[in-house]
DNA sequence: CCCACCTTAATTGTATTATAAATAGTATTG
DNA sequence: CAATACTATTTATAATACAATTAAGGTGGG
């Protein structure tokens, strides 16, 4: 897609965006009223105001008159949109926030690949295909390991043509960047995790919906597990 | 919360939304132009653009210079958008639309139940404890039987603690609400259900999570299994 | 004839100014 | 003291002007 930064509230969307996700702008705190905004940015009324609105779109803040632009309560944010999601990523993500992904992943993936195995078209599997051909050269050194495995993954969740589901594209790659993050080891993609993929692939391709759906449950309850350990190892420490 | 037509833009906004989601302008279609969306609108470009922004935030439209306000691939509508959400339920939902809220509610409830029995606070209990009796007094009559099961369904979500859980809120509450306008029977809460919700409470507030997730996950399968066979149905008839 | 370049016109992007509406806080008045 | 009225602040809306972008068509050189 285009860039977001394409205009000036878009810009502006993006500057108060992460400011709210990283916390400089906390629930309930106001935000600067859009004369100051103006004055900041350097920018007219009318791009302050399409500003706003985008954010109050995403359901970040609201704004009333008299009462000024606020941040609103983060139960109303739209955490599945994929500007939310950037900005959450470039804040600073914990464990706890890793877990909260991962615990969705969990309950999608499997899920997903089972509805791949029931509902992939010939193109969803070919494209599953070309993302494995992508980890395997990875593997070489040949790609790259991170945006292959990206790809996998999203392959897999189009291949359920489940509407939903694919929307949850951006979610997923946004907890796998954050996972990186974290195992922040640039080493190429293992044997045993590229064996794994292609298990699943394998499963879809015959239309094994259980077998995909466990397959995939085994990888998820794996990661999840590690970083809980590391909570728990965390805790102990602070405790 | 408070109306979502507080002001000229949001009331644009809602009307534009709705004729999106229910095909009247379609993925790829011009809207009209900004000028004309004045004129059929009677209100300033102002208020037009500040709709259109808002629009864009949702991903459903985007707006170019010469090139106009177009509707943008489905792919990048953010679904789990609370109005997006309620302008589907506007539209007509068909069964393939309803099996879809299904497979993702299927991948959704049951680790949500896992989770409430792992992570629920006292409060947590109590809101669904609150939601249960409801449920009982919708049996004589005495609540609203669909508000209760919505109450249930929310309070387990939100016991999860986990904000991406709680997020999809709005899309359960509208997947109950599809589900409601296909099974039109305006009966009371069948004891069988009632009970069955019962025993995911006592699981989930015994911390017995496996057992949570796989009470919720029989009551998800035997749905859509319901909705699966009702296709195929379909699917026999037209062929 | 064809391709590269230029011009034009349509449409959104931005700025400015003015006024209206909503409302929190303060003052007034009975 | 309480109810009311006033005031000032902030957003909401409108109107106008001009800039920037770009699709489409026209123009000229080869």
């Amino acid at each position: 897609m285009e860039p977001s930064h394409r205009n000036l509230a878009h810009q502006v969307v993006h500057e108060l965006g992460k400011k709210i996700m990283e916390g400089t702008y906390k629930v309930g705190d106001s935000l600067p009223s859009e004369a100051d905004l103006c004055t900041q940015f350097n920018i007219s009324r009318t791009a302050t105001r399409e500003a706003v609105k985008m954010l109050t779109a995403k359901g970040l803040i609201s704004s009333r008159p008299r009462q000024g632009i606020k941040v609103v309560d983060s139960k109303y944010w739209n955490l599945f949109d994929v500007d939310v999601l950037n900005w959450i990523l470039l804040g600073k993500p914990d464990l706890y926030l890793l877990r909260h992904f991962l615990q969705l992943r969990l309950a999608i993936e499997p899920e997903a690949a089972s509805l791949a195995a029931q509902f992939a078209q010939e193109s969803d599997i070919e494209n599953i295909e070309h993302a494995l051909v992508r980890m395997k050269n990875a593997t070489n050194g040949q790609d790259d390991t991170h945006e292959a495995d990206i790809d996998f993954h999203k392959s897999v969740l189009c291949a359920s043509n489940n509407p939903f589901f694919i929307q949850l594209n951006n979610f997923i790659e946004t907890a796998l960047k954050i996972n990186i993050r974290f195992t922040n080891r640039l080493v190429a993609v293992t044997v045993e995790e590229y064996q794994a993929h292609v298990d699943i692939f394998e499963l879809i391709k015959n239309k094994k919906p259980q077998e995909a759906f466990d397959a995939a449950l085994v990888t998820q309850k794996a990661t999840l597990a590690i970083v809980n350990k590391q909570i728990e190892v965390l805790e102990a420490e602070t405790a």
